[in-house]
DNA sequence: ACTTGCTATATTGTCGACAACTTGGTGTTA
DNA sequence: TAACACCAAGTTGTCGACAATATAGCAAGT
């Protein structure tokens, strides 16, 4: 879905907002009516935009009872980033496999261009730098499932937490070595390196979130 | 969803299972009106059921232009297994830490009542026998998306491919033995091991499918 | 006071009808 | 003949109303 057509895709992507960034809080439950009020719209678009939203288990749903938004908790943003490691890892994988070299040229220019916000004394590196990155590499692996596992899915609820459990983004210091060091494994097409190296990136990243929450 | 309570959800599978055993022809088109009349209710009904289908990337939707199950091909065979390989190795990965006890030996039980009929002359190795294996592992991960991106996504699929290109279930002959391995790595709390048995076994796995293939 | 059962209310599930859109075909024009 | 505009038929998208189900509150009995 690139461009929402229907109101359906609208209000989902307008709900889905309004919860990964905190306007809907977590837990909460979310009543239809009101929300087709809210949205003016028929209870129909409502009820599919929360399907929608249950596939990317953003809400839960149970019948004849009601949907509700996730509750967060340290334990369920570990299981992402476990799942997060297997899926980017396979995708760091497969993308030094079967990205053409322009492609792996373009994402070393991504990379530079990171580093000269790097150089310019201080640490700034953009959450928006860090998607952008990890994002060619998802695509790279051209593999249907993952990417879509990974864009539908899993990077909401990533940044769900990301913003309501108030992160800076990822961190700043060793990120960008790490990336850089993606890179080349993938242009030396050392797809087993580059698995090895993604998933040590994610792992790094997790315990550094962990660490920030305890 | 134990149990189906609606007539959505009794649809969702009715159909799932017609599109998955071949009943409705991989690649074709779902309409909306024809379902609803074979299946007796209503379209918002059908529709609730086909986006279930979308999410579970058993059919793929077109905005105002409808629904087809999804083609098949040995490309799409290929990611399917790439994206096991990575669940799956995961989840071993993650049962050696998370499973019980108990709940190993119970594996081990099953296994062996595996080996039991693998002994008795014939190598029948039941499809079930290799799934529930698989179930029980992944459930030991105790992590949530893993279960449900392998249980409501990825296992339908792969039961359509084997069903429609008419696999006879998983290879006999060595399987038992990774099987064995694995449980054993398990066994030994060697996290690391585990994945990487499983990791294999879901290689051979897709290797061997990749031969009878071609 | 505590439990049990009922009722009232509110919410979700389902339906049939209408609106909006796509698509294939027809006729017109260069 | 080829290209274009337009129309018609059929499909999907959206809507409001009704049916079925869960939940909270109250009443009655122990």
């Amino acid at each position: 879905m690139n461009q929402p057509i229907t109101a359906a895709d609208k209000t989902f992507i307008a709900l889905r907002d309004d919860i990964v960034e905190g306007r809907i809080e977590a837990g909460s439950k979310l009543s239809e009516t009101e929300l087709s009020t809210k949205f003016a719209v028929s209870r129909a678009v409502i009820r599919e935009a929360i399907n929608r939203l249950e596939s990317c288990h953003i809400v839960e749903r149970k019948a004849n009872v009601g949907a509700r938004v996730v509750a967060l908790s340290p334990q369920g943003l570990i299981e992402l980033y476990q799942v997060r490691e297997s899926l980017e890892g396979m995708a760091a994988r497969l993308a030094a496999k079967n990205m053409t070299d322009e492609e792996i040229a373009d994402l070393g220019a991504l990379l530079q261009s990171h580093f000269d916000e790097v150089k310019g004394g201080e640490s700034y590196y953009q959450e928006a730098g860090d998607v952008d990155f990890h994002y060619r590499i998802i695509l790279g692996s051209k593999n249907k499932h993952l990417i879509s596992m990974l864009f539908d899915g899993i990077y909401h609820l990533v940044r769900m937490y990301r913003v309501q459990l108030g992160m800076a983004g990822p961190r700043v210091t060793t990120a960008y070595d790490e990336h850089k060091h993606i890179v080349q494994a993938i242009l030396n097409r050392d797809a087993e390196l580059a698995e090895m190296l993604m998933r040590r990136h994610i792992l790094y990243s997790k315990n550094s979130i962990e660490h920030k929450l305890s």
